[in-house]
DNA sequence: ATTGATTTTTAGAATCATTCTAATACATTA
DNA sequence: TAATGTATTAGAATGATTCTAAAAATCAAT
């Protein structure tokens, strides 16, 4: 269940942007916060059914970029594969393991974010920065 | 045309992987070197059609999907687009141009690459890392 | 230099995540 | 409550990529 306190992150953030808070939308919202994993359309579709049978896969789709639109989530894109959302809204890159093909979040600090974004010429300006790692994760 | 150097570079790789030099397989990769931009499999496709009229669209693919094995190119996946290919093999970022949907090239340092693989923790073996800008780059 | 085995190319079909369409449902404002 | 705009929905369409199966090219070794 949604805390009061990202409903309302939620439909502050939506209002800003002139849309509504609709039932489907905090759901997916919901379904996003409750496991903080980076699950795949299919897979946030599949987890929402469960608590409303109703919901439509293009209703996911749906909320899934109007959240990423307002910044309340992030779509994860590795090579070839499908989007993934995250929950995650701290400054973070992705891990990627080959093997267990999981996604783990690793904090980066402003420093880092900092070096990086000195790299550009000065005629470059970057609104985001995207960090992945390929290789092998922490085999629990 | 593919320098010697070039030629023997390809097919050296290729033979490392129990592979065979086709004219397909040197086209491809000329095109790639010959401008070095980071064009799609289509428009791979329909350069090397110029001057091989009966090169197919699933042979490109397949070339290039060869050549990103045998590290010779390097295959770049941004956002939800189509894969576009690099024959950049200097270690180096991308940055995507929203206005124009351009790609850089972006140089990074070696401690810069040191410092991105210090974020992880002991439990994470990185093989490769990928850093891309989004963001609006420089208008010529 | 011919046979036989393996690799490569090819055209077209299949796949599949995502987007689009157009109709229905819902919410808000006048 | 009508009128207008916004959201949801099922199913069709899209489009980059992969697959399939057959033909062509290459190679190894006799």
């Amino acid at each position: 269940m949604l805390t009061q306190e990202s409903k309302s992150l939620l439909s502050d953030s939506l209002s800003k942007s002139g849309l509504r808070s609709t039932p489907q939308r905090r759901h997916v919202f919901d379904v996003l916060l409750t496991r903080r994993d980076h699950p795949t359309a299919d897979e946030v579709y599949a987890r929402a059914k469960t608590d409303m049978a109703s919901i439509s896969l293009a209703t996911v789709y749906n909320c899934l970029e109007t959240l990423v639109g307002c910044e309340l989530i992030r779509q994860v894109n590795l090579e070839r594969e499908p989007s993934r959302f995250c929950p995650n809204l701290t400054e973070h890159a992705h891990f990627h393991c080959k093997k267990s093909g999981r996604i783990y979040d690793i904090d980066i600090s402003p420093e880092i974010t900092q070096s990086m974004l000195s790299l550009l010429p000065k005629e470059y300006e970057a609104q985001a920065i995207e960090l992945h790692y390929l290789g092998t994760g922490p085999n629990e």
